[in-house]
DNA sequence: ACATTAGTCTATTAAGGAAGTAGACTGAAT
DNA sequence: ATTCAGTCTACTTCCTTAATAGACTAATGT
């Protein structure tokens, strides 16, 4: 499951997917738009402006908008960003490896269907961008 | 990710699948070759036990053992059983459903993104069994 | 220059779940 | 009767998640 956090993220960056291009867009429109806690997320945007993937401008006609275009972002990514790892046991995670207490990679049963899941969540995640959480309408 | 619980059920079940037909499992043996603190793994398998994917039997020559050949249990059901769900998100999960707070099924991205992702791991994970969680020696 | 707007930073907190522990109880075998 | 081994009840500790408050800083328009 993801987190509250890494949910209110996707929805927001969503949301700036489909505005991108329009100049920067107010924290509350998002808030309002996507019912977020607005002091939330105004710090899930602030992570994500410090990861590169926001920018943002201060002041009157300020706001955040995408550093890039939607379809340079994957869901992968974004994810990864403020949600951690993508993969349901640490030791098949490949940006948050930790390896096993005790039990064996080369022997593992569970690490071998772990890392099969692991690849079909991902071949999924790496090819979607910011593009397919536009919402429809 | 999956919590510890999960990730020690699984174990757990891996083990006891190496040594269906084989009689009573006892708990300190699953606990120390599988490195589980054993106070935590006897609420894990009692909770197995209730949902009827293990057996037990008290007493000497007592312990745990399968309630039916490993490749009955698949590992989607392992996994929900002590886990939950299975989806990245409420709104997409098949046995843990929630409707999200404000977003219309119909357009929302996040939602179509997700529910792509649940189908290609429930594709594996169904048809994994308990036989694939064993360990190769 | 100054007021207003809007993002930034620090800090704190409430609530809940995860993880693990302790000890008494019950049933089965010899 | 004794021992073995699972069962049950009740905690405790710790950590993360989610959220809030309020002061600070930078940009804009007049």
């Amino acid at each position: 499951m993801l987190s509250k956090k890494t949910q209110y993220a996707l929805k927001a960056l969503g949301y700036l997917a489909s505005k991108y291009g329009q100049g920067p867009i107010l924290i509350s429109e998002i808030s309002q738009t996507k019912k977020i806690p607005i002091k939330f997320l105004e710090t899930i945007l602030l992570e994500l402006k410090t990861a590169g993937v926001l920018e943002s401008k201060k002041g009157k006609g300020g706001g955040y908008y995408l550093a890039q275009h939607p379809k340079k972002t994957t869901m992968a990514q974004a994810i990864r960003l403020v949600g951690g790892p993508i993969a349901m046991i640490p030791c098949v995670s490949l940006n948050f490896y930790e390896k096993c207490a005790d039990c064996d990679e080369a022997t593992c049963g569970l690490f071998k269907t772990m890392k099969a899941t692991r690849d079909a969540t991902l071949k999924i995640l790496e090819k979607k961008t910011l593009i397919e959480l536009m919402d429809e309408y």
